[in-house]
DNA sequence: CCGTTTTTTGTAATCGATTACATGGAATCG
DNA sequence: CGATTCCATGTAATCGATTACAAAAAACGG
């Protein structure tokens, strides 16, 4: 492979000005300007980026935290980001968690090890206590996440309000025995209870604990609520699930089983992907703008670089979320 | 931040020391190794991964060419190939090329200036004449993609075959007029028709012009299709879609006609992807081992790299491709 | 035409690691 | 005990760029 030197020694300059000629600096002659030119060409050179990296102490690369590739609500937020970094020159670096605290905290050493720039969390496993030491090390950025004690900017939904403004429609449409699934008990998932029950508390309505189910993640968790559901003497007549995978689990069994939707039993997802228009009768659920999530976490991050934004100390970008009314509810 | 010297430095020893303890040389006592760990620890020392990439002329990163993001099946092929790139110590970086023949060519440069070791196409838009003189610069491997030319490792599926077996399934079950979409007309999409072609020939049966569509990628062309099927005075009663996402589009749009599926239309997809499963009817369709044909084919990469294949000569992997009989058929 | 400023180019240090080669000391062997 | 081998460590070159500083050449001003 041809180095800067070979250029120079082949244009009988010197790799200083070969160097101002790759970099677009003024002060070279066009003459001199040509010929670099030439010969790089003539020799098939391309600039190392590991020499240029080092230098220049910095990589132009972003480490990305996802927890899984084939969540599609994942990998619309990664396409957002995605478009924004190639536009302005970075290269993301996939980092698949699946979920592990100790997956989360080795790709933070990318970090350290000046591999990456920085690094997008679209979801955290970990105690900010466990994070906060890393920002040292480079801009941190929190999407679609949000913890209290972060020292970071998070762009970010109201999940609260997503699920409050979903229930009052549930509550609206006359549904009084209202179900509700969570994921884990911390983060997005305990903001949407919340939203939940104060839309619940509002209405004075009834809150009963057969009705809320926890861990649910998948379509087969859904399924698994259903059959509960189905085994309870006082059932509900309509169901708020976290997410549309379980909806979708929650909607085919109750088919299965003869369970008119939404007579019978109503179902709510939340995120709006793809699926939620596909399944029958197509499912009311809550959008989340994933793909401009993600294009926002990026020029934030880029923000962050250029000293625009103050990268270690909390600051909050809230995008809107919206109710989708569709056939299941 | 702290370097290999200050390491030095702060133990009384050489940078060449420290780097064996880094590197777990042999030939370093217990004594000084442990002094070195103590100082590391204390300095909060990390080595600089661009200066190691520099110095040892590879970077660990594999360039991941995917047309898009949100294509669920591209994601379940960069999820295998993440897994096995994360046991082996690779990072993936990621490169949506959007189906650009200009793009795809804009990351070959990765390879050029050594920003990756290699590249894996999951798609391929260019001639090969165009990639070809990017081997000389690193392993290039194809996954899911054939180009007769290819002077590299290929892994990937008989799509003939596959198609062929969902015809000749379609003709078993006593279908005779049989229409067909396929995406562009190379490639992956062309190996389809022809096993599409040579079921229809050996079971003599008709194939009417007006049955073929072109260009057919998404759920929104599905709809097309079915609309300008309705139109049709001589219509197929079984149609074999390019993909999963066409096929439902069908679907949907036979449904929202009043078409009985699969009694007035039966529908085969291609890829058995989540939503194959999701709708309904369920979907008959063709399995592609997504997550296999991707781990596949990080393992010959790396085989590549060890030099345990050739990486500039043709060499084909063909895995296994089946019928999942669901509703639809 | 001479002094000053600006443009063009080069020299050599630097970024932070790895490693070939050299060296001194300890262990081994006949 | 002297020759040989092995172990532990250091010195300095190297990977391939960028850039501070210096110097030569050109342009400018009066």
């Amino acid at each position: 492979m041809a180095t800067i030197s070979d250029v120079a020694k082949q244009t009988g300059l010197s790799s200083a000005t070969v160097s101002r000629v790759i970099n677009n600096y003024p002060h070279v002659s066009e003459e001199k300007r040509r010929l670099v030119h030439e010969a790089m060409q003539e020799l098939g050179y391309f600039p190392n980026t590991s020499a240029r990296n080092l230098r220049n102490r910095k990589t132009n690369l972003v480490a990305v935290l996802i927890p899984r590739l084939t969540n599609p609500f994942f990998t619309t937020i990664l396409d957002g980001i995605e478009k924004v970094a190639e536009e302005k020159g970075f290269q993301l670096l996939i980092c698949q968690t699946q979920s592990s605290k100790k997956k989360e905290l080795d790709f933070l050493t990318l970090l350290k090890t000046k591999q990456v720039d920085g690094v997008i969390f679209t979801s955290i496993e970990n105690d900010w206590s466990k994070i906060e030491p890393y920002t040292e090390s480079g801009p941190i950025i929190l999407c679609n996440e949000y913890h209290r004690d972060a020292t970071v900017p998070i762009v970010r939904l109201d999940q609260a309000y997503g699920s409050y403004l979903g229930t009052r429609h549930l509550i609206e449409r006359g549904y009084k025995k209202i179900a509700f699934c969570h994921g884990s008990k911390s983060g997005l998932s305990n903001d949407r209870r919340k939203g939940f029950e104060r839309a619940i508390a509002e209405a004075a309505l009834p809150l009963n604990q057969e009705w809320v189910f926890h861990d649910t993640y998948t379509m087969e968790d859904g399924k698994k609520v259903l059959k509960k559901i189905i085994n309870l003497k006082n059932r509900p007549t309509a169901i708020f699930t976290g997410g549309d995978e379980v909806a979708s689990g929650v909607l085919k069994e109750a088919k299965r089983h003869g369970l008119k939707v939404p007579e019978e039993l109503a179902i709510l997802g939340f995120d709006d992907q793809p699926i939620a228009s596909l399944i029958e009768p197509e499912l009311t659920t809550i959008h989340q703008p994933g793909e401009e999530i993600g294009s926002r976490t990026m020029s934030v991050f880029i923000d962050c670089l250029n000293g625009v934004i103050e990268r270690t100390q909390q600051s909050v970008i809230e995008l809107p979320i919206s109710l989708v009314k569709r056939k299941t509810t």
